[in-house]
DNA sequence: CCGTATCCATTAAGATACTG
DNA sequence: CAGTATCTTAATGGATACGG
């Protein structure tokens, strides 16, 4: 009963750790944030201006979840008004490089990315024109 | 009128490339396609069988999306009934290594991060229990 | 200043049934 | 076999108002 993922096929990759790999990546507030914080401390004001079209909700719900991977840091100053101050911890810091690496691949790539959009989007153009012809 | 984006703060990563890497690597299912194609050309129904859990719905869309940005690259055998095959174009094999870099940082602190997660959970509710004590 | 709570619109995703 | 079409449900995100 309690080893059914034991019964995958063995090809699988769902028990992969590749799944991993997204939990924390493929949040797109996540990894803005992290690239922000990478300069230095902030706090949530400036956070919020330097994403420009992030939501609140979103940049606390964010914020909430990075600090509770141990990603980041979160501290109040006992001041008033309040100063909350966010600070990328060693394993936060460790993760930049491998994403930096990706956003390099990707400005390589990206001019061939959007080619490969235009001629893929003229084929299938091409085939809707052809099918629409005969009618 | 048109440089509206010009107004923003300096310090805004709004135009940054950074937004670029999550284009195709916010997406579970791809990156998930992507690490069984790397092991060869795989059919449709492999595909399907390997990644257990994806519905028809979400390997089509996904297949077509990466085959769309030049990563994949999809060949339809003249044969009855159908085969369809996928592989990596270069352009999707040049991306594994810095997915994979990725993946062995996931592997290296995901105890860290479960551990920081456990840590997290038991502070709040130390401070829920707190709260709800005196009343 | 730094949030939380709530409501609402939009989108993504899953389940199911059917086709060349 | 390899999909498409449709329907329903779940997740995401934004706007607004209020609280410590």
């Amino acid at each position: 009963m309690e080893n059914i993922r034991a019964a995958e096929p063995a090809f699988s990759v769902t028990s992969c750790t590749a799944r991993r790999v997204l939990e924390i990546v493929s949040n797109k507030w996540a990894v803005l944030i992290i690239f922000v914080l990478e300069k230095g401390t902030k706090r949530y004001g400036q956070l919020q201006r330097s994403i420009a079209d992030i939501s609140q909700k979103m940049l606390t719900q964010t914020l909430r979840q990075l600090e509770r991977d141990g990603l980041i840091e979160r501290s109040v100053l006992p001041e008033v008004p309040p100063v909350v101050e966010y600070t990328l911890t060693p394993m936060g810091e460790s993760l930049i490089p491998y994403l930096r690496q990706l956003n390099h691949w990707l400005n390589e790539y990206y001019p061939q990315i959007e080619q490969a959009r235009k001629d893929y989007d003229a084929r299938e153009k091409f085939k809707a024109d052809k099918s629409t012809q005969t009618v």
